[in-house]
DNA sequence: GATTGTGAATTATTTCACAGCT
DNA sequence: AGCTGTGAAATAATTCACAATC
């Protein structure tokens, strides 16, 4: 696979997921070209942006024609590391978990829970489709069994820092944080953080700014 | 209030929005004052980006001593637009809605949920808390009579387009979209789009570039 | 002595323009 | 004729360095 070796930025990468479902999109409607324009509007952004973002993993398009829909779906997930099985395990049974374990995006992109971790004995036991919720005490053991590599902690803000480690040292590689609260773990790790409050602060920012006009 | 003509980006509001809870644990462990070199430690940046975004927004610090927790935690919530309370609508009461409803941020930070609606006859009437949730027929003179200026979809990708367009319509300023559905509105609208799929893609990226080390 | 506020320098990202294929 | 791929130009964001102030 073409693999640049300089820095990838996160937007770049944020871009090509969204050219993935556009292009799933042109797929489903029969597409079998799409042009860097049509893909620009879909993904929201601009011709040249998709050209550039492509381009730095490879050739993929056919000047005068565009690029062809199915083989680029196809290198897109190669290039996002979508093509394997990755081994997730959820830190947290609440709501945000229940959420996130009943999405169906998970399976499809073979993103495959193997392990449900609470702390509440009301809890542990439960069993969500196949995966029997254990509690936090056996992490390390579970993690190392499921051969874990990604975690995504839904917890409390208070527990998330001594949890994001403990997960680190299991071995786990990769963090989805949804506690607000920010982990400070070894430049190896992949730590992603989604913060609600930052997100709506973020509108009321913007609707503070614009409107008194 | 200190309010910059240009255009402020959305990295430092992200930023900004982070010196805040940074500043708030400060508050609880009752320190007075915070110098830009903690407040970059606590909030994942550098000292100078924290002077800089500060100071787009005015002159907060004394020189020599550092920022006063308590009076900057109070600017920046009024530079966020966090001093007023926003009138938000739930739209989608399934798993992510009831998530985010018994979320306590949004009390704490005066976002008041004010409406929610589904579709699914077995829901609408159920109340959540003093909520009411409310059939999607009802939209427009739900959002009117309500003065709803946020709403948040947390339905599935197919209906979202078209009830942002509706929302709009009725009003409403921001959105904030949990649907993985590209949103195409009016330039005054804001829209923030939250996309898991995104967001584990981009650690699958990661992964995939650092593993075979 | 410590730390802010900020113009200047640097680095990163996006946009442009056009040569090169199909 | 249409559209990609890409080096060059323009713009944006971050980092630096240091005078100003407490």
């Amino acid at each position: 696979m073409p693999s640049p070796d300089r820095k990838i930025s996160e937007s770049t990468v944020r871009r090509l997921s969204a050219y993935l479902r556009s292009l799933e999109a042109l797929e489903a409607s029969g597409a079998e070209m799409a042009s860097s324009g049509e893909l620009a509007r879909r993904a929201g952004t601009t011709a040249p942006q998709v050209r550039k973002d492509l381009s730095t993993f490879g050739s993929f398009g056919k000047r005068g024609l565009g690029y062809p829909v199915v083989p680029l779906i196809g290198s897109l997930e190669a290039i996002l590391g979508l093509t394997r099985e990755w081994r997730v395990a959820l830190l947290g049974a609440g709501r945000v978990g229940a959420a996130l374990h009943t999405y169906p995006f998970f399976r499809e992109r073979g993103f495959r829970i193997v392990a449900i971790f609470d702390n509440d004995p009301e809890k542990v036991g439960l069993r969500w489709d196949d995966t029997t919720i254990r509690h936090i005490d056996e992490l390390e053991s579970v993690l190392a069994g499921e051969a874990v590599e990604i975690a995504i902690l839904t917890v409390p803000a208070a527990p998330a820092p001594a949890l994001a480690d403990r997960v680190v040292r299991a071995g786990v590689g990769a963090i989805l944080n949804f506690a607000p609260a920010r982990l400070e773990l070894p430049p190896h790790v992949v730590v992603n953080e989604v913060n609600l409050a930052m997100e709506l602060e973020l509108l009321s920012f913007a609707l503070t700014r614009s409107e008194p006009r």
